[in-house]
DNA sequence: TAATTAAATGACTTTTTGGTCATTTATTAC
DNA sequence: GTAATAAATGACCAAAAAGTCATTTAATTA
């Protein structure tokens, strides 16, 4: 469904929603071992995510990533947007450049209900939401 | 959501059952050439479909491809398991590994209804009713 | 049985995705 | 100001997906 860097990018903001939440910023290597990531990838995607504002990052000692306050009100559609583009919300399900509302292909009708499902859910999935679930663990990002 | 190779295998067997609606068979160069596919490699995916005894092929002259009686109850979901194998329907919508039941990953319940109404819907969607959609003229695989 | 036709087969190339390595830049603390 | 720390940056490498090319095999028709 989702590219590997966007599963990474979307487990990494995730974690770092959790750490900000109690005022801790994060660093590269725990990041990537908390959720299961490889180090030096997990820095490219990090990186990316700092240019669209996904994420705050500080250089140097005591420095990392973190959130911003507003940033826990990001949508899971918002970050597969950024990494994915809108391809999985948009396009046909056959693949056809050509197919529309005019000229539907066989499954059009059927996936659009399917298309906005998945978007409405990644739309109300929220950072903040998402962090809370591994705080009170009812959910979890890796084996413990 | 799909791979190309796979959309190319269901618009191709779904031309395919219109043709053989018809009692006709149908070479490679017409199946590539009237659903927008590069010729090669619709040779090769084709002869992947008839290892999955999902597609009929006959060589030499007056030869083609076609589909037996029973093959028009062939449902996408076969063809996707076919092809991309039946991740999308049961891994971890972040790709976790370690994501169950007992360890679900912050998304897994509202995900795991978005992958049931994507599997009943390939599971309901028959090359036999697709084809009838082309027929009926209330569909199309590419411009005309 | 020879010529023709069309699928089968396998090696190869290209593009995209996933991932690594080495160096540089910014920040902090002493 | 210097040492240490951590992200930024860019070149590089590997694997998978997508796509091409050339040859072989099987069936048909004359």
């Amino acid at each position: 469904m989702f590219s590997k860097k966007c599963e990474y990018a979307i487990r990494a903001l995730i974690f770092i929603a959790r750490k900000s939440k109690e005022g801790l910023k994060v660093g590269i290597k725990e990041i990537a071992k908390s959720i299961d990531a490889p180090e030096q990838f997990m820095a490219k995607i990090l990186h990316e995510l700092t240019g669209h504002n996904l994420v705050q990052s500080l250089k140097g000692p005591t420095g990392g990533f973190y959130l911003e306050k507003k940033s826990f009100n990001i949508s899971l559609a918002a970050i597969v947007k950024a990494i994915d583009g809108d391809k999985l919300f948009t396009g046909c399900g056959l693949g056809l450049s050509s197919c529309s509302e005019k000229k539907p292909c066989p499954i059009h009708n059927e996936f659009k209900k399917i298309r906005t499902n998945i978007y409405d859910l990644l739309q109300a999935s929220k950072l903040g939401d998402l962090q809370e679930q591994l705080e009170k663990k009812v959910a979890w990002l890796a084996q413990r």
